[in-house]
Parts: C-alpha cells; sequence; structure tokens
DNA sequence: TTGAAAGCGGTACCAT
DNA sequence: ATGGTACCGCTTTCAA
C-alpha cells in the first residue's frame, strides 16, 4: 500500500529500472539480485507496478471491451447474448484477456464518453444502434472494432463477424407464405428506440435504427413481396424487451382483434416462445390454429418444436475473439460470414382454410 | 489520432489545462472557448483524454473485477453464475461502471499475476479456490473487494456478501436423514482440485478448497451426523464441472453399486437435474426409488418438482455491487447474510422399505 | 548487468 | 477565466 517501484529500489540501493527489470523482464538480471528484490518487494508491502501506469506506458491493457446496449443485465437474461458471450470468453481467456462488459447509456452523448473512457485494447460491438455514434469513437481512438452488425466495418483494424441476416430472414418468409398464409405479423425486438411494445407502422424498414433487426424485417418483406403478399397488409409490433413475457404481450396485439393473423414471425426465439404461450392462453395450437417461427434457435427451441433460423451464437463470439486477438493479415478475412439454416419443426403449418 | 492534449492545446495557442478543463470541468473556462477547443479536437481527430493516462492520474477507472475461477465461458453456461453477474451488472450500470470479466488462470502464480494487473478499482470474488492467493494480492493492491466465499474479509476496505451455506446445507441433511435415508450419496462441484469426476475419501471436508461447498459439505455432514448417520457410510462424488451432464454421470457412480443410495444431495440444482436423468435412464424415479436434492433453485429445478435450497444468486450479486459501490459505513453492515429457505418438492420421499 | 533520464498523456493545485 | 508546473508510476532507450 502506497509503496511504489521507487520505494524498494531506495530500499536495496538500486535504480527504478532494475526494480522494473525485476517484474517485466527477469533476464535482464541476475537471478540473485532479483529475488532480493522480490523479497524485499513482499516485505515492503508492494504489489508490484501499478497496472494503470504500466498501461499507459505500454498502450496495451489486455481487456476487449464489449459493449452491449442499455441494460448489461438484460444481456445475463437472454440466451443469445448469454452464448455469443461464452464464446467470447472462451477466446479471451486462452490469451489471459480479459472482458469489460460496458453497459451503454441510452443519451448518445453519454455513450460516446463511456467509450471514450473505456480503459482496453479492442472493442466487441453486440446490439448496438446505429445512431449512436460509438463506432466514430471508436475509430477516433484508433483501436480495432468487430461487430457483427455493420458489414460496412473495412477498416484496417475493423472487422466483420456476423450472418446473412437478411437472406435468413428471407428464407423465413417464404417458408411462410409457402405455406399460404397472407395475415402475417411480425414481432420485432426493439424495432424503435422506444420502451413500449405496440403495433407500429413503419413505412421504410431500412430506417430502422438497429441493424439486426432492420435487416431481418428487409428479409421478411422481401420474400412476402416475392408472394405478393404486401407490405401494407403486415402487422408490425414492436417488442420493447427481449423476454417471453414481452413476446406473449405483443403477440396478444396480433391475436386480438378481428382479422387475426394466421402467422406470427417474431425475431428471436424468446419472443417466439412468449407468442406460443399467448396462442395457448387463448385456445389456440401453434402450428394448426397460428403458425410461428423464431430465430436463433436456442435449445428450448427443439424442446417446443418451434420453427426458427439455426445460428451458433457461441462460434460467433468466438470468432469475433479470435479475429480481435490475432487479427487476420489477409483482408478477404476480416469479414466473416457464419451459415444459417431453416429449421422447419412443429409451430408451422399451412394456413387455415387452405 | 496520435493527437494529444497539447496538440490541440498548440493549435490554439492555450495551455494543456485548460484543453483539460474543457473535457473535465466545463464550468472551469467560458463556454465560447470551450465550443472553440472542442472544435479544433473534432477537427484535428483528437478522440478525448486518453483512459489510462486519464485513470493513472485520478487514479480512478470505473470498472470492478469480477473473479470468476478457470473458464469464463463456464461462468456463462451455469445459471446461478449468470444470476449473480446479472444481479452485478445491474448494480454497476447505475452509477455507470464496467464490469471486468477476469478468467483466473489454474495456476496460482498466474492467477496472481493476473489480480495484479487488473486494471480495475475494485474486485468481486466468486467462486475462486482458497489456496490461490488472490485475496492476499487485492488486500496488498488496496483496493476493496466483496466476497460470497470467505466471511472473514472483515478489513476496512472489505465485504462480504452470501449466504450461511453450512446451515442451508443441514437443513437438506436434516430433510433427508428425517425421510429415514442411511444410505446416502454426495454428488460435489469441485470438490478437489482436479479434473475428472468420481468416487473419492475425505476424511477431513474442512480442509476442501473451495469454500462454497466445503461449507455445504460439513453442513451436510453434520446433520447426517446428528442423525447417526455416520460419515464414513456416506458416498462423496467429485464432479469435475457444473454442467447436467456431468451430474447424470457422477450419479452413475452411486446408482450402480450393490448398496445403491436411496438419496442423492447434490450442491447444485444442475447436478441434481443430472442425477434425475440418470435416474430415468435406470428406469428409477426420483422420490419414490431414490430420493434427490438440489441447491440453489433455479427456475428448472421447480419445473421437474427438485426439492432444494432457495436463494437469490441475483439479489446476491445486486447487493455486492452495491456493497463495493457505495461502501457502507457501519461496520455491521460490511457483512450480509441473505436468506435461504428449503423447499421440499417431489423429488424426496421416504426411503424406499420404511 | 546496472543506472540515468526522458517521456507516456493527463490532472490538479496554485498563481495570475 | 486561464496558464504554469509539479507530479501519477512505470517503461525504455542509451550509456556506463
Amino acid at each position: 500500500m502506497g509503496a511504489t517501484l521507487q520505494t524498494i529500489a531506495d530500499a536495496l540501493g538500486v535504480s527504478r529500472s532494475t526494480v522494473s527489470n525485476a517484474y517485466s523482464r527477469p533476464d535482464q538480471l541476475s537471478p540473485e539480485l532479483r529475488s532480493r528484490i522480490l523479497d524485499t518487494a513482499r516485505r515492503l508491502g508492494y504489489a508490484g507496478p501499478n497496472p494503470n501506469a504500466r498501461s499507459l506506458r505500454s498502450g496495451k491493457v489486455g481487456a476487449i471491451g464489449v459493449l452491449l446496449t442499455a441494460n448489461l443485465s438484460l444481456a445475463f437474461s437472454d440466451p443469445c447474448t448469454v452464448a455469443f458471450l461464452r464464446g467470447l470468453a472462451a477466446a479471451a481467456e486462452r490469451r489471459e484477456t480479459s472482458l469489460l462488459l460496458i453497459p451503454l447509456p441510452k443519451d448518445p452523448e453519454a455513450a460516446q464518453r463511456v467509450v471514450r473512457g473505456a480503459v482496453v485494447d479492442a472493442f466487441c460491438v453486440y446490439f448496438v444502434p446505429d445512431w449512436c455514434g460509438v463506432l466514430e469513437v471508436i475509430s477516433s481512438r484508433g483501436l480495432p472494432v468487430v461487430g457483427g452488425e455493420d458489414p460496412e466495418l473495412i477498416g484496417p483494424d475493423q472487422f466483420h463477424v456476423g450472418i446473412d441476416e437478411r437472406a435468413a430472414a428471407r428464407e423465413v418468409g417464404t417458408h411462410i407464405a409457402n405455406l399460404g398464409h397472407r395475415r402475417v405479423a411480425i414481432l420485432g425486438h426493439w424495432l424503435v428506440g422506444n420502451r413500449t411494445s405496440g403495433i407500429i407502422q413503419v413505412d421504410a424498414p431500412e430506417d430502422l435504427p438497429y441493424f439486426v433487426t432492420r435487416e431481418r424485417i428487409l428479409g421478411y418483406r422481401e420474400a412476402l413481396a416475392a408472394a405478393d403478399v404486401p407490405w401494407s397488409d403486415v402487422l408490425l409490433v414492436n417488442v420493447a424487451g427481449s423476454h417471453r413475457a414481452e413476446g406473449e404481450l405483443a403477440a396478444g396485439f396480433a391475436l386480438d382483434r378481428g382479422d387475426r393473423a394466421t402467422a406470427i414471425i417474431a425475431t428471436s426465439d424468446v419472443l417466439a416462445l412468449g407468442a406460443i404461450q399467448a396462442l395457448a392462453a387463448r385456445g389456440l395450437r401453434a402450428g394448426r390454429d397460428v403458425s410461428v417461427t423464431g430465430f436463433d434457435d436456442i435449445p428450448e427451441a427443439a424442446a417446443v418444436g418451434l420453427t426458427t433460423i439455426r445460428q451458433s451464437s457461441e462460434d460467433r463470439g468466438r470468432l469475433a475473439g479470435e479475429v480481435l486477438l490475432d487479427p487476420p493479415t489477409d483482408p478477404d478475412r476480416r469479414c466473416r460470414v457464419l451459415p444459417t439454416t431453416l429449421v422447419v419443426r412443429a409451430t408451422t403449418g399451412p394456413a387455415p382454410g387452405l
């Protein structure tokens, strides 16, 4: 406590450099002197070089910053995010690197401040709205970034690891259209920034703020349009969260009206599971009365027979970590697109009356 | 990139202090000058004060270090750990604080090095073996710690947030003994340090390396002893992990032998769920043929009717964060013991033949 | 092998 | 309101 390199140096009558070397470059001094130094340090209660000072000097911290929208606690509720972090963590620990989980304030200015001030060597952005400007801050700090969101990340220190969100969503849309559904509702998590769930009208989905949900919506729209289901006929429900209960609530908007939807497309499995609950509560059966699809293929999806898109969030996290920890020199490998599969199970079936 | 405070100062012919103030203390200079500074900074691609340098000088980082044993990725697999982190995160984000998730190497020396080098303001230790010496490193760094493990943490900067592990375990043991069970097996996660599951003999549980499992084992032993079940009759199985599959495997050791156990006590719900699977695979029913107990009361426990100890890992995490973020002045509040309850459900019943 | 000195990029106190 | 000037604690040439 309170002891510094100098303290030890003085106590032994050696120079600071030597003490520093005793910790950071053992080969630069005699083993004997080194052990004398280490002993004295222990005796004086010196904990070793101050990490702050060391990283200021060396420019390395040993941590990668993970940018997560809004509440961190939510990150730990969502199975997909947890899987992603698990993969990322696996990659990080192999290099004795830590993960700095950074809660991003809602206010863009505050968000930027936080990103500017994070003590890290690199960033991983996960589910961050386009407008908050954190990518700009990162690049102005000159730090590497990997994102699953913006495939336009292509600078020398910028990487992309993700899936083809739009193509995957298109598969879902096509599947639903092929089954003859014409009254379709889409439950989208955080389609818009506000905090309340409800029906919204989005004439231009290309302007939605979150890359992931935006792309998925665009994919659904493309597929439905190809099957002559006009976008204006599609009911869009914004879901202000990623919990099952919110999915259940949101599904209610699609179910409790005269022209009940015959198909509910959810942008995540968690929401879809909620929708299935909503059906059950109304005496309806998923796959017969109303078709339901999800996205992600979390473990529970298989258990309830949910039709969904399979992706491996864990792989995605792992790859993101690896890309950051030893950056590929080959520019082609700076952008990785992982595979997805449409998994058709029991919750989708022909539109009733066909 | 490459621009510093000085760069901006020179460009405007003002002093570094002023530029610094423009960022850190807006009230110390005229709004006009401030905006001129900020503009120039933007123009010159200056990202704002270097976080490393700032934290070296100010002594604050805005992050709390979370020490997790072995693989971080495991932390994200275990529902209990995830819940704990969720609570911790909730407390942290309220103060614009980040969480540095630190994977602790197996090797004690490496572990200490990592802890010594972590750029944080405080630590939270979660499931760390006694012998690795990280607590000592933390205290020599003079940083606050909160742990759920060692209630002996009582220094002015040391806090404890946990449950009475032993008393809770004692309740389980008493419950099992009261049901008449005499052939008892205990599945314990990480009872010993090695990486393989199997039957072990532990004559002195008080020497087990992990606080949490040690206390629980001691609690079980006390309760069983009080009911005249000698410790030497109890089958102890070490489980090298915290996955359901490992619980299933471990339960096999207790089931596939002549004097099959009539009760399986697991130190966590996840293991208990695995044990129930092991029973099913052998055509046995939990609660009738063999009683099973868990610990934690994770959501799935209720679903399968598991008898267990209820605790709130999320509360624990939240409280740990709060204690670190604004330390109680009252010494009594430096040690918080959260409540637990024995929840008796369907997986425990009278010993067969009674 | 060891030591001296110059930063790394800021912040904070004290003048002005 | 702005500037001057010590540091913060360590690493890193370079010289001895």
